[in-house]
RNA sequence: GUUCUAGUAGCUCAGUUGGAUAGAGUGUUGGCCUCCGAAGCCAAAGGUCAUGAGUUCGAAUCUCAUCUAGAACACCA
């Protein structure tokens, strides 16, 4: 309809303006607006109202128009409104219902690699890594639903300073290998990480571990193996909790091997030099608001950091999968680090037709707005939090039925993933055990509960091979068709915002209209066949779409709830 | 200090990039189970969109200033 449109106004007023119609915000009016005749009015020193008239006119005059819409009109200042007809409606879901994919048109095949989770070894799983985890995930499932060709790596956070402190701890306390436990592991980090800030003598020893232990000395590979391979179990436990699954679980210790290579490209192209006795590749740019600093590629101890391994996998990455984008997932502190990546990268003859994006994550606040801390003031881990959920729902006496632990696991992700996905993901939010162990209003119950009791009914009936015929029933029949017109709309922003919370929010006011159906129109004892079939391939077709809508945000779906 | 980001109902948040009467959840008040699952549905109440100017037919959305909060700012990740 928006290239009738656009037909309609280019005759009309011989202007090639972009026609873009949008869906209305007032449905008691129209299912769609047009606000173009104010622009139009404005360069044609014309009144929006006349404007509009003479559109609706002519439009009136386009059968196909016409036969889509049972009302187009011209309201008051000037907006353009269409109501859609039943049959064309139906027509549009019976497309869906018989299309892969609801016949929605899908962006072009990109390779693209994915980097998220960002765990760090030997420090257990908190809420803090809960978001990339969540995030993350979907976005692997949103952009691979969207006909990308996705690449998910960890990218372990398993050969920086923190390494060296552990390391420092564990030879403090003369434990040998074998004596390596997650517990002394994630008791060690934080002391030593607190150390470390207070004593700059100890920091050094801890920095001066790490770089050998980078040159390869035995003794502290050993150690790091072990650690790696303690830690390691343990994250991928609570990642397989989570149902977050990585293709390559590569991290920064991987990236080693490839830095002697990336050293030589890098001094034959110029790009690197000395500064302070580090070697570092400048990334200023004259039209800086405020200095961006150097990005150091080597220290002067000689040691390789954070930045260093992320180009060197970037060298990887290309050489292994030459990927059109890589796409990193980490909290938004890490803005500047990431600027000062990529700027190096579009200087970087091998890396330049890479496209970079970073999505920044806003950090998790208790209901003090100050980064969260449990009582004791520690950060919670994930795995305490997952067994105080299940605890709050077990407890909860309205609850119905006996659960498996799959479904209670099911239910208990549900709860998580989607209090957390209808954020926005760059913000900052609270978070609140209480809220996140909601299971009525805007949650993930709520969600699987809908689909449920729908899926119930279904159960009931044999579904129809046939087709919605032209006809919808009542009021609250057309408000959920309409609102499953609204899928493609809603996947293509969520795919190109790269934002989930558009998918959690369409689902929630999905379901709210799919229960008002539920509770004012009752199916089974229905005399008239025609009527209990096309609600039957209604009901079918939003199931579907709500099961699909749950896999990307991540949420399967229990048998009882 | 500089630069970003934010401030929307008592609380927690949406608001598809400038459109018509600013929406949800929660909490409060009232109604709905002889009928497919009441973790549900329906209704009421609750707002100076931080404040003040500006831009224009039209602003929560764009500009500027002020206030408040948070983050980042060279050898951490």
């Amino acid at each position: 309809m928006n290239n009738e449109l656009q037909q309609i106004i280019q005759k009309l007023y011989n202007i090639t303006e972009e026609v873009n119609i949008k869906k209305s915000n007032r449905p008691d009016l129209c299912d769609y607006q047009y606000d173009g005749a104010f622009n139009l009015a404005k360069t044609l020193h014309q009144n929006p109202l006349d404007i509009g008239n003479a559109i609706v006119e002519e439009c009136q005059k386009n059968s196909v128009l016409t036969a889509n819409f049972s009302k187009i009109e011209c309201v008051k200042p000037g907006f353009v409104n269409f109501t859609l007809s039943d049959s064309y409606l139906n027509d549009l879901l019976n497309q869906m219902l018989n299309n892969p994919k609801y016949n929605i048109k899908m962006p072009p095949e990109e390779t693209i690699i994915l980097d998220y989770g960002g765990a760090n070894v030997a420090k257990p799983l908190h809420v803090g890594h809960l978001r990339p985890a969540i995030f993350g995930e979907s976005i692997k499932r949103l952009l691979t639903y969207m006909n990308q060709k996705v690449i998910g790596d960890v990218h372990l956070g398993d050969y920086g300073l923190q390494i060296g402190q552990v390391i420092y701890g564990l030879q403090q306390e003369n434990c040998s290998l074998e004596n390596i436990t997650l517990e002394k592991l994630s008791r060690i980090y934080p002391q030593m990480s607190a150390l470390c800030k207070e004593d700059a003598e100890i920091k050094e020893k801890c920095a001066n571990i790490t770089k050998e232990l980078q040159d390869g000395n035995p003794e502290y590979q050993k150690y790091f193996h072990q650690i790696l391979e303690i830690s390691k179990k343990d994250i991928k436990k609570i990642y397989d909790y989570l149902g977050v699954s990585f293709d390559l679980w590569l991290g920064e210790s991987d990236a080693y091997k490839y830095i002697p290579a990336l050293t030589t490209d890098l001094e034959t192209e110029n790009l690197l030099e000395e500064s302070e006795g580090a070697r570092v590749i400048p990334v200023a740019l004259p039209t800086d608001k405020v200095e961006i600093p150097p990005f150091i590629y080597q220290k002067s101890n000689k040691a390789y950091l954070y930045g260093t391994t992320d180009l060197a996998t970037i060298y990887q990455r290309k050489k292994d999968y030459n990927p059109q984008k890589i796409i990193y997932t980490t909290d938004i502190r890490q803005n500047l680090h990431f600027t000062q990546l990529f700027r190096v990268c579009q200087k970087y003859s091998l890396t330049k037709d890479i496209d970079f994006e970073f999505l920044g994550l806003g950090t998790i606040n208790g209901t003090d707005g100050k980064p969260f801390k449990t009582r004791a003031g520690n950060t919670p881990k994930l795995e305490e939090m997952f067994t105080e959920i299940k605890e709050i729902f077990l407890n909860n006496p309205e609850h119905q039925f006996e659960y498996t632990p799959q479904d209670l696991d099911i239910i208990v992700n549900s709860i998580i993933k989607f209090a957390d996905l209808q954020n926005n993901y760059e913000k900052s939010y609270i978070f609140d055990i209480d809220k996140f162990s909601k299971t009525t209003g805007k949650t993930g119950p709520y969600i699987l509960y809908t689909y449920l009791r729908t899926k119930k009914i279904l159960e009931f009936n044999q579904t129809p091979v046939d087709n919605l015929s032209k006809t919808i029933y009542n009021v609250h029949d057309r408000n959920l068709r309409i609102k499953l017109l609204e899928l493609e709309n809603v996947l293509n922003y969520a795919f190109i915002s790269r934002m989930p919370s558009v998918i959690a929010n369409y689902l929630y006011e999905l379901c709210v209209l799919m229960n008002a159906f539920y509770e004012n129109n009752h199916i089974n004892n229905l005399e008239d066949e025609r009527k209990k079939q096309d609600w039957i391939i209604l009901l079918n077709l939003t199931t579907k779409i709500i099961k699909d809508l749950l896999n990307i945000l991540g949420i399967d779906i229990p048998t009882k709830m």
